[in-house]
DNA sequence: ATCATATGTTAGTTAAAACTAACGTAAGTG
DNA sequence: CACTTACGTTAGTTTTAACTAACATATGAT
């Protein structure tokens, strides 16, 4: 079960919401934080720490900011599961042509 | 937030295994449920449910029996998301090759 | 050295998700 | 019809995850 933490980490909205954010731009902890409303800044630093710890996330010290980006690398193995799922489709149309050209050879 | 379902379906040891369980073979509940020791069946018939009522398997009645298995097409926003994500890695070093290109014109 | 800024951490509380036990249902069998 | 098989459902409990409030740390400025 190597992707399942990724997976944890990713079903939380607020997290989801920061893995959005910080795709393309890298973001500062405060900033980040200011774009929810209704979520505190110690919450929001607890969910960065669970995305650094899942590794879908890095975080770089700048003077007193901690500036955080996206870490594509850690969605490999989710990315691949998916693949793998959806390969299950495209293996049921093929059985599927298969079975068809059969019936006229 | 459309995958979200998908994401929070997926953040569970037993509907993740449930979910590699039917990926290429459909299985009735009961067989699935026969998987795992230590989960009960009326516990693996509310993660079926969850699973279904996130598209992620379809269900059909044989009899007495339902047979579940897994819905690809469930996966497809989660898996366009992961791309995305995967895009950003790319955009980089596409990026960091161009400003080595510009050194020696 | 003092103060401000930016952020993380911890213990304790609250909210959400998973589980259990008991019951309900629907198809198949004698 | 009575009984069995194969499931699902519900209410209530337990477990897990998220949140809050108070405190801690580390950098930078005066």
């Amino acid at each position: 079960m190597i992707m399942f933490e990724t997976i944890q980490a990713m079903a939380e909205p607020t997290r989801l919401a920061i893995l959005k954010m910080v795709r393309r731009r890298e973001m500062p902890a405060g900033q980040i934080a200011g774009k929810f409303k209704g979520i505190t800044r110690p919450a929001v630093s607890q969910h960065l720490r669970i995305l650094k710890d899942a590794g879908l996330v890095t975080e770089r010290r700048e003077g007193t900011r901690r500036i955080y980006r996206l870490r594509p690398e850690g969605f490999a193995p989710l990315k691949a599961l998916l693949e793998d799922f959806w390969d299950s489709k495209l293996e049921r149309l093929k059985a599927a042509a298969e079975k068809l050209e059969k019936r006229k050879p």
